[in-house]
DNA sequence: TGTACATCAGTGAACGCGCGTTCACTGATGTAC
DNA sequence: TGTACATCAGTGAACGCGCGTTCACTGATGTAC
């Protein structure tokens, strides 16, 4: 049965949001549209009457998630004074709770690895996040010449940090791990402010 | 018809071998056990005479990987004083080559968002994989206190810059995510290096 | 060393299953007058 | 504003397909004497 415009509009954000938090939960490859569609309440007939393919939704859950994650980086370094922010925000990144639950953080590091099999819209897809990462680290790193450079080795270390501790099933390496880096790129970013005075 | 014992161990090895390149290369979830079969020339039929499970191949297939890359890193840095081991390897961890073919690279960079989802096995090999990187990157690094800590932010550096690298469909962008991560890994090291004289 | 038999690596068809996608149908919503 | 009709969001069955796995069969290899 037709639904009004406004209804119509509320599945497919639902829809979008709904495969934004499985995807990043289980892989692209790991969760059917069945599953997508009964998670917002309706039978999977109907998703060809929001999106032409799967590949479409990959790319709307990809942006979408990144939306999310880039708020919540931005929520977390919010009204601190300007050299206390990286150090925020990569805290934020590297927590215990960020590692535990992929289905709300960062898309690149759950599924950074399978964006390299996608269709090439979803490698644009993936290719702007990353840039929006860049430029917020580097926004909030010290304004000395080679922040661009800084900001890729930080978010490099932020995202491979996160997929090593993930991939591992020892919780004391995965600790390990994370320490590492925090250890790592906050020291680094303290040097370059140091640099900067 | 029957094969003789070694003939037998060969068929085994080259699946795992077979494997090790095509699940780098485009996925665990994206390579199917009739393509490995028929990639040593066998039909899929057989391969539940060497193995019970295409887990246990996956398992084997990351663990002969890992063994591959490693012994490259070590070539890298074989001969070398020192003070340029680490430069080397990490030269060669970041290089366009690697980046470009991940079926002859680290296994980890190729297949770490993959291994979250994959059996307990699975996940204890990836985790001994992490580990002897670490111990790889950490004998390499200086004899500070702080090496195992440092060794776990540069692995990270690495494997996050080749799998953003990977990731993103914009040559410029990959290379300076590659150069940025180069240079914060190598900077680091050095100050390292400083402070142990 | 030679012979008879058991073993088993590899073949290729078949299994059930879940996937992405399509489609005829339903009935409430949107539109035209 | 009220009525008649066209539109289309959602349903649920069906499509072809490729997957991992199983199995009866073949014939060379390994073993026992």
């Amino acid at each position: 049965m037709r639904r009004s415009r406004q209804e119509t509009a509320q599945t497919r954000a639902k829809a979008v949001r709904a495969a934004a938090r499985l995807f990043r939960a289980r892989g692209v490859d790991g969760v059917g549209l069945k599953e997508i569609m009964r998670a917002i309440g309706m039978t999977h007939g109907g998703f060809y009457k929001h999106f032409s393919s799967k590949s479409e939704l990959v790319l709307e859950a990809v942006a979408a998630a990144a939306e999310d994650a880039r708020q919540a980086l931005r929520n977390a370094a919010e009204g601190l004074p300007a050299d206390q922010r990286v150090a925020a925000m990569v805290g934020r990144y590297l927590s215990p709770a960020h590692v535990a639950h992929p289905e709300n953080g960062c898309p690149v590091a759950a599924l950074a690895t399978e964006a390299s099999h996608q269709s090439k819209l979803t490698r644009k897809a993936f290719t702007r996040v990353i840039e929006g990462s860049l430029d917020l680290l580097a926004d909030a790193l010290s304004t000395a010449r080679d922040r661009r450079s800084a900001a890729a080795c930080t978010f490099a270390a932020l995202v491979g940090g996160v997929v090593l501790a993930r991939a591992t099933d020892d919780r004391k390496l995965a600790d390990e791990i994370l320490a590492g880096v925090r250890r790592g790129v906050l020291g680094k970013a303290q040097v370059t402010n140091r640099h900067r005075r």
